[in-house]
DNA sequence: TGCATTTGACCTTT
DNA sequence: AAAGGTCAAATGCA
């Protein structure tokens, strides 16, 4: 059964989180393909124009889903409130949204999506962090972000940050992601693009709402070009306002950490 | 000096 | 009571 056309409560959300999940793994498999790839090659240009399409495409789909999704469930709101409803069907909202999750309390917020990543802060918003605490039992304790709009916007977008136990192989980082609440801030508050063109080695994407046009261009305050070896310089775009920059360099190293360019200037209990 | 991050304390939920 | 989430004072940095 198509599950647009069902009445179930779940179904957009379903939808809206599985094409959020399909755009973070295109995130990840976009920073697994693209260093491979020589950046000044046309094979790479081709390549990270498709991922821009796909980028785009799922961008609509979230959004034109974001509206039926709302429309939708205020009308059901309104149907089982007219009916007399005994049952809270916002309750039974909520129960139904966190079925199926383990996640122990989080004060009325929606759970969203999950995602294991090597690139945690590279998922289109611009996050502060605002607490960081030992799990029970967890090797690596859990950062706590919140949408760096919370304030301007009252965005009430949060997501958690935790590394995930070593597989063993210790070549790649992973990290848990947990997003709850969907962003309610406008793309306009955004300051794109916080986005930087692959030097050699790496091309993260880092906003998700950025024009075809402006993705992986990287320039200074003055619309020049820039190129720069640092760590930092490859990630982060110059100019970009430091209470928008979300991890610290060591962070930023640890996430894209691989065993070949195993930095011995990052303390391996950094996360521990 | 202002702003972001850190971190211990407090609050909420199970 | 324990565990996880959030707050807010302290701290650090530009």
């Amino acid at each position: 059964m198509n599950i647009l056309e069902s009445s179930n409560l779940g179904g957009y959300k379903e939808v809206i989180n599985e094409v959020e999940r399909q755009r973070a793994l295109m995130m990840n498999l976009h920073d697994l393909v693209l260093p491979i790839l020589d950046s000044h090659s046309g094979q790479a240009k081709l390549v990270q124009q498709l991922f821009e399409e796909v980028f785009s495409c799922s961008s609509k789909i979230i959004s034109s889903l974001e509206l039926g999704d709302s429309s939708e469930k205020q009308a059901i709101l309104t149907k089982y409130k007219r009916k007399g409803g005994e049952n809270n069907v916002e309750n039974h909202i909520l129960l139904e949204e966190n079925k199926g999750r383990g996640n122990k309390r989080r004060k009325n917020a929606k759970h969203i999506s999950s995602v294991v990543t090597q690139a945690p802060h590279f998922d289109g918003y611009q996050w502060r962090k605002y607490g960081q605490k030992w799990i029970s039992k967890a090797k690596h304790s859990r950062s706590y972000y919140r949408c760096a709009y919370s304030k301007e916007q009252g965005c009430p977008s949060t997501k958690t940050v935790q590394q995930k136990e070593s597989d063993g192989n210790g070549t790649v980082r992973l990290f848990d992601v947990d997003y709850y609440d969907q962003h309610i801030c406008s793309s306009d508050g955004i300051v794109h693009p916080y986005v930087v063109e692959a030097t050699h080695d790496s091309v993260p994407i880092s906003s998700q709402n950025q024009s075809s046009s402006s993705m992986f261009v990287n320039t200074d305050a003055h619309g020049h070009r820039v190129q720069d070896e640092s760590f930092e310089s490859l990630f982060m775009v110059p100019d970009m306002p430091g209470h928008l920059t979300e991890f610290t360099d060591v962070e930023m190293a640890s996430a894209f950490e691989i065993t070949s360019m195993n930095s011995p200037l990052i303390p391996e209990d950094i996360w521990a």
